[in-house]
DNA sequence: CCTTGCTATGCAACTCGTTGCATAGCAGGA
DNA sequence: TCCTGCTATGCAACGAGTTGCATAGCAAGG
């Protein structure tokens, strides 16, 4: 497991706290590795109890104290022992692929249903793969004078761009083969 | 959770024991969600107990007993629910993009084994696609007279193959912004 | 001959992830 | 005014997934 990791990561481009590491990962680094507030709270509770990372508490008049973490000294050498172990092979769970192999078990209101339910998960995606562009031509206008940080961010974007254009490609093979059966 | 579900798609499409199912987890539908043999016997028991599928104990000279499964009514009524459900957003969980934006706080040592790591994890992957296609050659020759079962699985993998292809043009630009920096 | 690896199933312990809930004050709209 | 929703943190319980190990006979290669 490493949410550790992607934490290092996210609190490295920028310090925050728990709450706002939770926002992050449902926008930023999220799109590449997902976490739910509960999970973001009480891994970083073992991170500064392993020293990975400090906090401080900051007082707001009206609210709950919130804890502003940066990571330490220890951990970014945590970060970097990671970085030069072998990638995990992933695992995938694709739901939407499952249902299609499903669907030939199912009569024909149920694929009906499902070519209804596909076109409805490729607005979601054509809607994520608009985020994707808008950020880039706010945070990436012009690739000559970014730092290396910047490039690196840019080039998983990229990444992003490129799966969400692959997927409404194949969503539409799968829209076109669900009608003609 | 869906495991069980990917397990009744798998049954349906050919009965066979948890050791059989592992195996083609590992193989055809184990592409789209992944699974070890503990998890499918404990998942196949559940689900004997709970009436899904009905097992019959095959004897094996020299080798202790086979277990083959198949779905009973109850479990293909299951199915049919679970397909009829909106597709759930999928949990993301990409290593080497954290990785490739973790390199941001590496020195030049770091990136340059990660580009290393980089070009090996393309390796694998085009491993795993030249053995799609060939699959692809094998399975679906001619794609005029297939049954619904097969068109299904036919788009499926048509979709493993344009992951893989995204990918690996994904993986050369990151080696590219690497080199570059 | 010995070791490795395959078929075939399973237990136990542990970690990870999810869900429901709780607190608490403030801001904004119906 | 009331309700919803946001910031901000956290507990508790449960369910899912991982890892290590065990059994057991057979086949194949060095």
């Amino acid at each position: 497991m490493a949410l550790e990791h992607a934490i290092l990561v996210s609190l490295l481009e920028q310090p925050g706290s728990g709450y706002e590491l939770a926002r992050r990962f449902e926008r930023s680094i999220g799109r590449f590795w997902n976490a739910t507030h509960q999970q973001i709270y009480r891994v970083l509770k073992r991170m500064e109890s392993d020293g990975w990372v400090n906090s401080e508490a900051i007082g707001q008049d009206g609210r709950p104290d919130k804890r502003a973490y940066s990571v330490t000294g220890d951990g970014r050498d945590q970060l970097v022992e990671w970085l030069r172990e072998p990638v995990q092979p992933e695992a995938v769970r694709h739901e939407l692929a499952v249902k299609i192999r499903g669907a030939a078990f199912d009569d024909d209101a149920g694929r009906t249903a499902l070519i209804a339910e596909v076109v409805r998960y490729r607005a979601e995606h054509e809607t994520t793969l608009n985020r994707y562009l808008t950020g880039e031509k706010r945070d990436f206008p012009d690739d000559t004078d970014l730092d290396t940080g910047q490039r690196l961010q840019h080039v998983v974007l990229r990444g992003g761009i490129a799966y969400e254009r692959m997927l409404l490609d194949w969503l539409d093979d799968v829209l076109e083969t669900l009608r003609k059966i």
